[in-house]
DNA sequence: AACTTTGTTCAAAAAAACTTGAACAAAATG
DNA sequence: CATTTTGTTCAAGTTTTTTTGAACAAAGTT
């Protein structure tokens, strides 16, 4: 088979179904099907992508590949890798599953659990103008319960990233070049 | 203020408030606003409310309130809760974090890790049919990579719940009827 | 400096999710 | 049994989210 230039391998059946997983799990935790793409790909590919690749691999557009790989930047799901002689930037998965919950909920979770402890103090006020004395008590009460949950919330997630950290004897992966932690 | 037969009470500051932290909430675990809509308002009055009542204070489509309460129910999130002379449902919110949580997680997640093993079953057999024998070995430790964050996951739920279960000394609610635990 | 390569931005198009309301079913009432 | 009350279903309409692609910026080459 004599390879012209630009022939883009199409992707195979199990690349498909693993890259499939992934868009699942994005659209588990609210994210586009583009980004379950994109990182999924890059799981699949023993080497680093780089950007063309994956707009040819995958099929889809520069711009949602831009702003896919804007996103798992951010959530430190994709790092940057320097390939010698290229001026391309590549791409290579966070593997860590520890690194992918943390950067999730520090960009999507706490910055919602912040603004909500403003809100709730908000909340008491209003109660404290409204008029109708009755209901104070319940409203309050109410209140008492919300502040709680953000509390336990809040305790909830060190726990979660200890666990997750912690000795974790039975997924140690000896054939890849990266250590899983 | 001589009150006609159907006059609905517009919904006061802090209830509109309060409803929004749930309408927050809810898009948060990706459901629609209506459910957040629904779940806030009962959260925040102290009787059980009917089908109607919700339609009517919410000003929420008969379909909405529904569907939402349906998906509710599914969750655990609402009880029904029986009022002597009325023949209409009326609901309750269900207060205990962990019963909801519990909910979210049975209903929403744990179907996707069941048939998430089933799915990487499959795969492990398309990589075995694929030709290219020189990547099965990348191909076949992210399997293990991804076998592993699925059984992480899944010791990580009941983790999970019993930290919401365990001795929560810091949120009793003295004040409500019901008890949370 | 002109040209090429590489990637971003953003307005418009497409797709997906949500809401509505009218038609319908089920059960209670008279 | 006809009628009313109560709630569900679902096709159509609306809104929101996602994707596209063309224009643009930034940096490297010749």
């Amino acid at each position: 088979m004599p390879a012209t230039q630009s022939d883009t391998p199409t992707l195979s059946a199990w690349e498909t179904s693993m890259i499939d997983v992934f868009v699942r799990a994005a659209s588990l935790i609210g994210l586009p099907r583009s980004i379950g793409e994109i990182y999924g790909l890059l799981f699949c590919t023993p080497q680093a992508l780089s950007f063309d690749e994956l707009v040819e691999r995958l099929r889809i557009s520069k711009g949602s590949v831009s702003q896919g790989l804007k996103v798992l930047r951010q959530l430190g799901a994709v790092k940057m890798h320097y390939v010698p002689g290229s001026r391309r930037d590549h791409y290579r998965p966070e593997l860590s599953m520890k690194r992918l919950v943390r950067g999730f909920i520090k960009d999507q979770f706490e910055p919602h659990l912040l603004s909500g402890s403003q809100r709730l103090d908000n909340i008491e006020a209003l109660i404290q103008e409204a008029g109708d004395e009755a209901s104070h008590a319940h409203a309050l009460s109410r209140l008492v319960t919300l502040r709680s949950w953000q509390q336990r919330t809040r305790k909830l997630i060190p726990i979660l990233m200890a666990v997750l950290g912690g000795a974790n004897f039975f997924d140690k992966e000896f054939t890849d070049q990266e250590t899983i932690i």
